[in-house]
RNA sequence: GCGAGAGUGGCGGAAUUGGCAGACGCACUGGACUUAGGAUCCAGCGGGUAACCGUGGGGGUUCGAGUCCCCCCUCUCGCACCA
C-alpha cells in the first residue's frame, strides 16, 4: 500500500476494472426486487458541467447503495442528442451537427467515466440515432390515427433568433427559454399533440404522486389551470350571431354591462364591417398585434379598448351591452370573449371607469352594503346576490349553480370546465431533429408515411444555412417523394419534431435499447417500469416532466405500457452556484469539472458535492470546502495505512458486546453509524448528514484506537470500525474505498459486498444521559441505566446535588419525566 | 397580485416524533512536531465579566417551542390582465 493517497493512480484502475467486469450490467431477474434509478440524461453540449456532476453523484450514491442492499438496480445513461445548439454550433464552426454531436458524446462519455458512475453502459443510446427516432415516428403515426396528433393553423410563438416555433411551455415571461430573446405571435399551420385530452388525468394524478416535491406538483397544477365555470351565449343585436364567453362567475351575470373581445377574435371583423368604426378598430388591432407580447414583458399594459359599434344582449336582463375590443383579453384563454362585470371584476372596473360604461352592483358582501357610485374598486369576492331577479338573496356558490341551470334550460349556456393548458405544438422549423413522418399530396392531401417505410431518415448530406433556417426544404432528394396512396408526385413534411418528444420516452427505451421488433419490448418494460427514482433539475418542472407524463399515458393507451405515470419518486436537485450566482460564462464563475478532477480526483469532487448541502438545496461551490473533502479522504487513507498490516491479520469483530471500555465505545459508535448512514441514505437522501456520521466515526477511531488496541478484542473491533467506515462511505467515494477494501485483503469488489446491518443491542448506550431542567431551564445532567423506570429517574434527578441547590426550599409542584430524554422539575 | 418554499454562529449546514440549539465541515485562534509548514496532530471557537440572552420580528399554546397556532417583515422560485 502506498503511503500517499493518489487518486490519479487509483481512479483509472478501478474504472477500468468495473468496466471490464461489467459490474453494473443488469438483466431482468424476477427473484430480485427491481429498482429503476434514472437521472435526466444530458444534452451533449460539449462538456459536463458541475450541475451534471452533482446530479449524477446523487444518483450514483443511491444506485450503489441499493445494489449493495440487494436490489436489481437498472441505472442507464444516454444522450438527448437532437437540438438547436448542435445546429448553431455547426453553422458557426462550419461543420455538421451530427459530427459535432457525436464528438461531444465521445468526450462527455469519457468525463462521466472519469467520475466513476455506475451506469450500465450497454444500454447507452443517442436520440439522434434513426434506430431510436424511427419508433417515435411510429408513435406519431399512431397518434395521428387516434386524433392525438393533428395539424392546425393558429397563432403560435415564434422565436426569431432560433428561427422556429415554440410550445407555450417553452416561452418564459415572453422570452424564448433557450436564447432569452422575445417571442412574437405568428399565424402558422403546425402540428400539435393533443395534451389537452389528458388535462384532467394529468391534474388528477398530481394527487397520486406523493413521491414528488410539492412545488413541482403545484407548478403543474397551475400550468394545467383548471377552472370550473360556464359558457354563456350572448345574442348579437340585429344578427343571428352569438358571442360565447367563458366565465367562472355566473353569479354576476346580471351585472354584465358590456362585452370585451380579444383583438384576434374572429368575430371582430364581421361586427365592424361597413360601420364607421371599422377603420379605427382595425388600426387598434394592428397596433396590438405588433406590441402586445413585447410589452407584457416589461410591465402591465394600460387597459385600452375600442367600441365596435355593435351590441349584444344580456340573456337575463335583456339589456343592450356595447361590444368592445380590449387589449387585455387573451384569445388563447377561454373563448377569447369576456362578459364584463365592472362592479365585480377589477379589470372591467378600470375599463368601465375609463370609457364611462355602466356599473351595476349585483353582489353584496355579507353584513355590508355597497353601491356603484361609491365604489373605488371592484368587489371580487363571493357574497349575496342583489338586483338579480329570482336569484336575488342567494349566496354566490348557490347562485352559480342556479343561474347555470336556468341558462341550460333556455339553451343559452352550459356548465364547462376550462383549462389553461394548450395543446403541445411540436413542429420545429429546424433541421437537427426527427422528421415528422407525413407526406403532402396535391390530390390526397396529408398522407401519413406507411409504418413499413419508417424511419424517415434525416438526410445528413446537407448544407446548413447561415440564418439557422432549416435546409431540409431545399434537399430535393428528401422533399420529393411519391404519394403512398396514389403514387403521384408528392412532398415530404420538412418540419422536425420538438426535441422534448425524444425525452418523453427515452426512459422506456432504456429497458430494451436494442429491441428491433418494435419500440418497446413488453417483457422488459413490464419488469423495469416505472422509474422508481428520477433525479434532475427543477427547471423541467413543467416542461419535460409534464410532456413525459403525457406521453406515458399516450403510450399506455396505445397499448405499449401498463403504467399510468412514468416516475414514482422525483428528486429535484438544487443548482450549483458560486459567489451567489449561477455558474455562467458571462459571469466568469464557472468551475470546470475536468480541472477539479485533475487537481483533487473524482472522489473528492463527488464527496464535496454531496457534503456541502442537502440535494434539493442550492450548492455554493467553495474551493476551501473541496479541500476539506480531500482532507477527510487523506485522513481515512492514513488511518488504513497505519493499521492495515495489523488488522489484516484478524477478522472483523462480529460478536456481542466486546470486553474493554474503549472497545465497547467504538463498537457502539460503529453500529450507531451503520444505522444512521443507512437511514439517512434510504429514507431521506440526506447524504450530507450520512457523510458527517462517517466523519464522526473516523474521528472517534483516531481518538480511541490506542486504548482499543490495548484491550483483548481490540484489533478485531478496530477492524470492524475501519471496515464499516469504508463500506458506509463507498457509495459516495467508490474509488478510494475500493482500493482500501482490497488493501484489507478482499479480492472482489466492494460493490459486491452486502450493505452492513446494525445490531440494535450494540446501538444502545449503556448509560443514558438525561437532561435535568428546573422550570424548563437546563440545570444538570445525570446518567441512568437504560432499564431505569420513571420513578427511579425522578429519584436520581431530585437527589442530584446541583438540582437540590436550584430547587432549594421551594415546593416541587410537578415532575415531568421523559424516559431517555429529560426530567423537568416545576417548582 | 396569486401560489409555493425559505429565514439558525463569521460561512456551508445539523437538530427525523415539541425535549441538551449549533452535529459535521470551512474559516479563525492558541499549542505540539519541524530547517520549513499552505502537511499532520492536540485544544479552543454564538453573545455576555456574570446572572443570563440567543434560531427574521411580535404575540400565543405548553412543564418545555428552531419545531405547533395567529399577525408582521425579508428573501428565493413559479405563474402573472386566466375572465
Amino acid at each position: 500500500m502506498d503511503e500517499r493517497y493518489d487518486p490519479k493512480v487509483i481512479e483509472p484502475r478501478y474504472q477500468k476494472l468495473w468496466e471490464k467486469e461489467k459490474l453494473f450490467k443488469v438483466t431482468e431477474d424476477p427473484s430480485k426486487k427491481k429498482y429503476y434509478l434514472l437521472e435526466m440524461f444530458p444534452y451533449p453540449s460539449g462538456r459536463i458541467h458541475m450541475g451534471h456532476v452533482r446530479n449524477y453523484s446523487i444518483g450514483d450514491v443511491v444506485g450503489r447503495f441499493l445494489k449493495m442492499q440487494g436490489y436489481n438496480v437498472i441505472h442507464p445513461m444516454g444522450w438527448d442528442a437532437f437540438g438547436m445548439p448542435a445546429e448553431n454550433a455547426a453553422i458557426k464552426a462550419k461543420t455538421h451537427p451530427a459530427k459535432w454531436t457525436y464528438e461531444n458524446i465521445e468526450y462527455m462519455r469519457s468525463q462521466l467515466k472519469k467520475l466513476g458512475f455506475s451506469y450500465d453502459w450497454d444500454r447507452e443510446f443517442a436520440t439522434c440515432d434513426p434506430e431510436y427516432y424511427r419508433w417515435e415516428q411510429l408513435f406519431f403515426l399512431q397518434m395521428l390515427e387516434k386524433g392525438l396528433a393533428y395539424k392546425k393553423k393558429s397563432f403560435v410563438n415564434w422565436c426569431e433568433s432560433c428561427q422556429t416555433v415554440l410550445a407555450n411551455e417553452q416561452v418564459e415571461a415572453g422570452l424564448c427559454w433557450r436564447c432569452n430573446n422575445p417571442v412574437v405571435q405568428r399565424e402558422m399551420d403546425q402540428w400539435f399533440f393533443k395534451i389537452t385530452a389528458y388535462a384532467e388525468e394529468l391534474l388528477e394524478y398530481c394527487d397520486k404522486l406523493p413521491g414528488w416535491p410539492e412545488r413541482v406538483l403545484t407548478m403543474q397544477r397551475n400550468w394545467i389551470g383548471k377552472s370550473e365555470g360556464a359558457e354563456i351565449d350572448f345574442d348579437v343585436e340585429g344578427s343571428n350571431k352569438k358571442i360565447r364567453v367563458f366565465t367562472t362567475r355566473q353569479d354576476t351575470l346580471f351585472g354584465a354591462t358590456f362585452m370585451s373581445l380579444a383583438p384576434e377574435h374572429p368575430m371582430v371583423k364581421e361586427l365592424v364591417q361597413g360601420k364607421e368604426e371599422e377603420k379605427r378598430v382595425n388600426d387598434f388591432i394592428e397596433k396590438y398585434k405588433r406590441i402586445s407580447r413585447e410589452d407584457r414583458i416589461t410591465g402591465t399594459l394600460e387597459k385600452e379598448g375600442i367600441f365596435t359599434g355593435s351590441y349584444c344582449i344580456n340573456p337575463v336582463t335583456g339589456d343592450r351591452m356595447p361590444i368592445y375590443v380590449a387589449n387585455f383579453v387573451l384569445m388563447e384563454y377561454g373563448t377569447g370573449a369576456v362578459m364584463a362585470v365592472p362592479a365585480h371584476d377589477q379589470r372591467d372596473f378600470e375599463f368601465a371607469k375609463k370609457y364611462n360604461l355602466p356599473i351595476e352592483v349585483v353582489i353584496q358582501p355579507e353584513g355590508k352594503s355597497i353601491n356603484a357610485e361609491e365604489l373605488t374598486e371592484a368587489f371580487e369576492e363571493d357574497g349575496i346576490l342583489v338586483n338579480s331577479g329570482e336569484f336575488s338573496g342567494m349566496k354566490s356558490p348557490e347562485a352559480r349553480e342556479a343561474i347555470t341551470r336556468e341558462l341550460e334550460k333556455r339553451g343559452q349556456g352550459k356548465k364547462t370546465i376550462n383549462y389553461r393548458l394548450r395543446d403541445w405544438g411540436i413542429s420545429r422549423q429546424r433541421y437537427w431533429g426527427a422528421p415528422i413522418p407525413v407526406i403532402y399530396c396535391d390530390k390526397c392531401g396529408i398522407v401519413p408515411v406507411p409504418p413499413e417505410d419508417l424511419p424517415v431518415v434525416l438526410p445528413l448530406d446537407v448544407e446548413l444555412l447561415p440564418s439557422g433556417a432549416s435546409p431540409l426544404p431545399f434537399v430535393e432528394s428528401f422533399v420529393n417523394t411519391t404519394c403512398p396512396k396514389c403514387n403521384g408526385p408528392a412532398k415530404r413534411e420538412t418540419d422536425t419534431m420538438d426535441t422534448f418528444v425524444e425525452s418523453s420516452w427515452y426512459f422506456d427505451r432504456f429497458t430494451c435499447p436494442d429491441y428491433t421488433e418494435g419500440p418497446l419490448d413488453q417483457s422488459k418494460t413490464d419488469y423495469w417500469l416505472p422509474v422508481d427514482q428520477y433525479i434532475g433539475g427543477i427547471e423541467h418542472a413543467v416542461l419535460h416532466l409534464l410532456y413525459a407524463r403525457f406521453f406515458t399515458k399516450v403510450l399506455r393507451d396505445l397499448g405499449y405500457l401498463k403504467i399510468d405515470e412514468p416516475f414514482i419518486n422525483l428528486l429535484t436537485q438544487g443548482m450549483v452556484i458560486k459567489d451567489g450566482a449561477k455558474m455562467s460564462k458571462s459571469k466568469g464563475n464557472v468551475v470546470d469539472p475536468d480541472e477539479m478532477i485533475e487537481q483533487y480526483g473524482a472522489d473528492t469532487v463527488r464527496l464535496f458535492c454531496l457534503f456541502a448541502a442537502p440535494p434539493e438545496k442550492d450548492l455554493d461551490w467553495s474551493e476551501q470546502g473541496v479541500e476539506g473533502a480531500a482532507r477527510f479522504l487523506n485522513r481515512l487513507w492514513r488511518l488504513v495505512y497505519e493499521h492495515h498490516e495489523s488488522i489484516s491479520r484478524v477478522n472483523s469483530y462480529s460478536g456481542k458486546t466486546p470486553p474493554g471500555d474503549a472497545s465497547r465505545k467504538l463498537h457502539r459508535k460503529t453500529h450507531q453509524t451503520i444505522k444512521k448512514v443507512t437511514e439517512d441514505i434510504k429514507e431521506r437522501f440526506h447524504f450530507n448528514t450520512a457523510i458527517s456520521a462517517v466523519m464522526e466515526l473516523v474521528n472517534l477511531i483516531y481518538q480511541v484506537k490506542d486504548d482499543v488496541l490495548r484491550e483483548e478484542k481490540g484489533l478485531e473491533v478496530l477492524r470492524e470500525a475501519i471496515e464499516s467506515a469504508i463500506i458506509l462511505i463507498s457509495p459516495m467515494v467508490p474509488h478510494i474505498t475500493e482500493e482500501l477494501w482490497r488493501v484489507l485483503g478482499h479480492e472482489s469488489s466492494i460493490v459486491l459486498t452486502s450493505w452492513p446491518t446494525w445490531d440494535e443491542e450494540a446501538v444502545k448506550e449503556e448509560q443514558l444521559l438525561i437532561v435535568v431542567q428546573v422550570n424548563g431551564k437546563l440545570r444538570s445532567r445525570i446518567y441512568v441505566s437504560p432499564s431505569a423506570d420513571r420513578e427511579e429517574i425522578k429519584r436520581i434527578a431530585l437527589e442530584d446535588e446541583r438540582i437540590r441547590k436550584f430547587v432549594g426550599e421551594k415546593p416541587v409542584k410537578k415532575v415531568i419525566v421523559v424516559p431517555g430524554r429529560l426530567v423537568n422539575i416545576v417548582v
